[in-house]
DNA sequence: GAAAATCAGGCAATCGATTGCTTAAATTTG
DNA sequence: CAAATTTAAGCAATCGATTGCCTGATTTTC
């Protein structure tokens, strides 16, 4: 048992001809003799020689390494991304460099240096809620390390991201609570440094006025997304003179708080106050009271597009024919309606 | 703004030294002038130059990457697992490398073999529920990657591990239900392929033994783990002449199902039966009927330890004194008893 | 039978950084 | 002032594999 993986030097020493050889031999090569070439495929079989991935790709310039930042694993909408990354990066001999920012700033820029000296061909970014500055980012393309970002995604002009289309579904869900009668209809939205928080303001006002319902600012509230947080936004809109009967969240972790604030409150879920969300998380499936309805966002998808975009620029730089557009591309979204 | 990272022969020919002396200057080694010194110091600033952390690896014959392979990201506890691994290994200037199995043996050796041909340093496993064959596990042997497999554990002499103690929980967990009366305790447990499995079957008859309490075959079944599965094993349990009043589920997700089955059936979970489990896992914090008790595996702690471990290998055989005992940690478990 | 063509394989550079060894120049010492 | 020492820096090998360009030996062609 050799104490490391053969190399082609160790094959052109044994059989006493060239590391080119072998190495052309190896790829059946018109220069290289039949009886050489057997010879070298047997030892190398032998052997049990697997060419040194990260040699080769350092020559070429890469590392077949794709660097992956998110805030949490945990969170089954994370998951289901990685995992559309994961079958297609896999599948082109890419491999994932993965890293968690837990909405931490500086975790996010400390793993985004790691991920550079490292040198990722490229990186896939959703970006932390507390994440301010976006220098680092600029770090990137300075590098000339290509990004996709997604779900969420920093307010920054010329980036490529994938995002899911979030107007269209607003206006179903609230078209959806309308035909069940409700008017007086809040949100808990999530922290305004987010941009998927300002697209959901903006979607929430503007599909109230598309049904000519006067919103009012009071049922318009917002939390950090801590379970303590939406607690709070929860007791404000219970304590309003005319509380709202049907709540949309920012997202299923939110939903979940709330709807379990709401219940110690004796409130009964989906006869005083219907919920409805954003993510379509599975772990609803597993609740008593989950909310009514759950924009579905589609995260196994937008994981592949992501990586998928991202290798296309990869291959296009490589092709030395780089693309000078930026990709922003937006996923159709589904209201999913659970039955009760 | 240049193409491509600086090196250090960029650095090197613009002050016209060579590259040996441009790397010592930066390294601070003696024998390069002061002026020199500050020369090459303040280039690379301007250049902003970081050294290749592939390059250097290469040189060293190492990467700097741990593989970590395991079934499914999508469960808090590998989640959890993965944060405790990725915060010492980030601090420790090692990347992570990520796959999921999905619970399928294809898709594990796939994964496999794209890290050992990229090399990593080391591996974290946790196996796949359907892995029946473990040669590809003895291939990194003779590739000399060292591997500490965490949670679900091949059954093979001669490796490293790092599981939890069941045995002493599950003693617990029946003293638990005993106290409260019960004496009728079935178990669903999950496949006989699973070494966890064969544990938690002897940790229950033998804490039921202690308890001189006499066991019914009927009252010991199995799921796959998946939900379908799950129903079928209530089923059986429920249409017994003599139903359970308690069941211990092989982990959370599968006393969430099972739960949710009894619930179709009308029956009221923690009067007609109780429910304790394995994991402990948050999402059970969002159910309004939760197991009543579960232990918790402090798979963060996991985590920390498999990689602290790993570490320690990897320094052991870079320091040429290579450890020739196997590390087989049991942590602690710790019965968490949620108030109803 | 000699020139041309084909065949089989080797040399050396390359990717980026490190490091043992050597060397030229400057300085100190006797 | 010559020898010894110190200072400052360069050369070249190395990690593993690829690839353009040679070169020497056959074989073919006229």
């Amino acid at each position: 048992m050799e104490p490391r993986p053969a190399t082609l030097k160790e094959i052109a020493q044994k059989l006493n001809i060239s590391v080119s050889s072998a190495s052309r031999a190896l790829h059946d090569h018109a220069s290289i003799g039949l009886r050489t070439k057997m010879r070298v495929q047997q030892l190398a079989k032998e052997l049990n020689y697997q060419p040194n991935q990260n040699a080769i790709l350092f020559k070429k310039r890469k590392t077949g390494m794709i660097g992956v930042i998110l805030p949490f694993l945990s969170q089954d909408f994370f998951a289901a991304v990685v995992s559309g990354i994961e079958d297609i990066a896999y599948s082109r001999n890419y491999t994932l460099l993965l890293g968690q920012s837990r909405d931490d700033e500086q975790r996010e820029r400390r793993i985004l240096e790691t991920m550079k000296n490292h040198r990722v061909d490229g990186m896939l970014i959703s970006i932390s809620k507390n994440t301010s500055a976006y220098d680092h980012f600029e770090s990137l393309k300075s590098s000339h390390i290509p990004v996709v970002f997604f779900d969420r995604i920093p307010e920054l002009p010329g980036i490529h991201s994938i995002t899911s289309e979030l107007g269209p579904g607003m206006l179903e869900m609230i078209g959806f609570l309308i035909k069940r009668k409700h008017r007086h209809i809040a949100m808990i939205n999530g922290p305004e440094s987010l941009p998927a928080s300002r697209e959901r303001r903006t979607g929430y006002l503007s599909a109230l006025k598309k049904h000519r319902i006067k919103g009012s600012p009071d049922l318009l509230v917002s939390s950090d997304l801590s379970a303590e947080s939406t607690h709070e936004a929860m007791r404000r809109l219970l304590s309003l003179k005319r509380p709202p009967t049907a709540i949309i969240s920012f997202n299923d972790y939110v939903a979940l708080d709330a709807i379990r604030y709401a219940k110690k409150k004796k409130i009964r879920i989906n006869k005083d106050i219907i919920f409805v969300s954003f993510a379509n998380e599975p772990v609803c499936n597993y609740m008593d009271d989950p909310p009514l309805a759950s924009l579905e966002q589609f995260p196994y998808q937008q994981g592949e597009k992501a990586i998928e975009v991202l290798l296309q620029l990869l291959h296009s730089i490589e092709e030395g024919t780089p693309d000078p557009s930026f990709h922003n591309i937006l996923l159709k979204s589904q209201l999913i309606i659970r039955e009760e």
